[in-house]
DNA sequence: ATCCTAGCTTAGACTTCGTCTAATGAAAGA
DNA sequence: TCTTTCATTAGACGAAGTCTAAGCTAGGAT
C-alpha cells in the first residue's frame, strides 16, 4: 500500500483528510488491525474522526482491492494492507498472535477437479494454528 | 458424530434431554448451520429450549472437539459435525453457498521450517473462494 | 426409592461489533 | 466563486453472542 494517494485517485475516490490518515495509518504497518485500532491511531492525528467514517473507508479499501479483510476469530474484523503479496496466516491459539508466512507452492493447485463442484474457483487462504515461542513455554 | 451419546457419557457429560436434542440436531447433518438454525431445528422436538443452552451447548462440544467451530464471513459462526474427516471448504462469493472439499496433500507440509516462526503448527485449514454454477451464470 | 448436590437451564439484561440515518460539511470541476 | 455531488458525523439501531442469578435436575450416594 504504498503511494496509497496516487492509487486512490486512480479510482476517482474524492481525496479527503480523513480518508487520507485512515489510509496512511495502515500503510506500512505490516499488522492487522481491528476497526477500533485504526481509529484509535487515526484520532492521534485527527482527534475528531468518527467511528462511521472509519468503517466507510474501510469497506471501501476492501471493495477496492486496496485492503483485505481477514477474520479468524470470529469476533472483530482485522485489516491486512499487505495486498500485494500472496501470502496466508499462521494464528496462536495461546494469545492469538498472527503472523505472515508464505507456502512453497500454490494451494489452488492441490484443488483436484473433481474437488470443485462446477464452482469456477478464484483463490484460497490457508489459516494455520499453533502455539507460538512464548506460549509453548507456558503449556 | 455417529453415536454421540456414547462418545458424550465418555467425556462424563451430563445427558440432558436439552443436549441430547442439540446434539442430535446435529449428528449427521453434513452441513454448517449457524447458532439459531440449530436452535430453530431443535425447537421443533423441544419448543421449551433456550437460545443460551443452544450456545452453551455448541461452545462445550467444540471445546470437546466434537464439533468445528468455522466463521467464513465475519458474521454469524457455524458449526460443523464432520470433524472425523479432515477436510476445507469452498464458498461461493455470490449466494455463500459452502462445500466441503478435499485437497490432495496435508498443507502442514507446505509451510517450511523458516516460515513457522518458532510455533508449534497443530492444524492448516483451507478457505478456497469463487462462484458457484448458478452465480458463473448469473453474471 | 429417596435424597443431595454439583452442575444445567432459563429469561432477559448486557456487551461487542458493525450498519444505518439524516443533517451538515467540503472536494473538485465549471 | 459557485454548484453539485459525495463524504462526514453523532447517535440510534441491529445482529450475534455472553453473562447473571434464580430455579431445576441428572445421577451418584444412601
Ligand atoms: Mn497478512
Ligand atoms: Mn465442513
Ligand atoms: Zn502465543
Ligand atoms: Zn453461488
Amino acid at each position: 500500500m504504498s503511494d496509497l494517494v496516487t492509487r486512490l485517485r486512480r479510482h476517482q475516490w474524492r481525496m479527503t483528510p480523513q480518508r487520507r490518515v485512515i489510509a496512511e495509518t495502515l500503510d506500512g504497518a505490516h499488522v492487522h488491525y481491528t476497526a477500533d485500532e485504526i481509529l484509535e491511531r487515526a484520532c492521534e492525528r485527527m482527534p475528531e474522526l468518527s467511528r462511521a467514517t472509519v468503517y466507510n473507508t474501510l469497506n471501501e479499501l476492501v471493495a477496492l482491492g486496496e485492503v483485505l479483510e481477514l477474520n479468524f476469530d470470529g469476533r472483530s474484523k482485522r485489516y491486512d494492507p499487505n495486498v500485494d503479496h500472496e501470502h496466508h496466516h499462521l494464528i496462536c491459539d495461546g494469545c492469538g498472535a498472527t503472523k505472515d508466512v508464505h507456502t512453497v507452492a500454490d494451494p489452488l493447485d492441490w484443488l483436484p477437479g473433481d474437488e470443485r463442484h462446477g464452482f469456477a474457483v478464484a483463490k484460497a487462504s490457508i489459516t494455520f494454528r499453533g502455539r507460538c515461542p512464548e506460549c509453548r513455554e507456558a503449556r
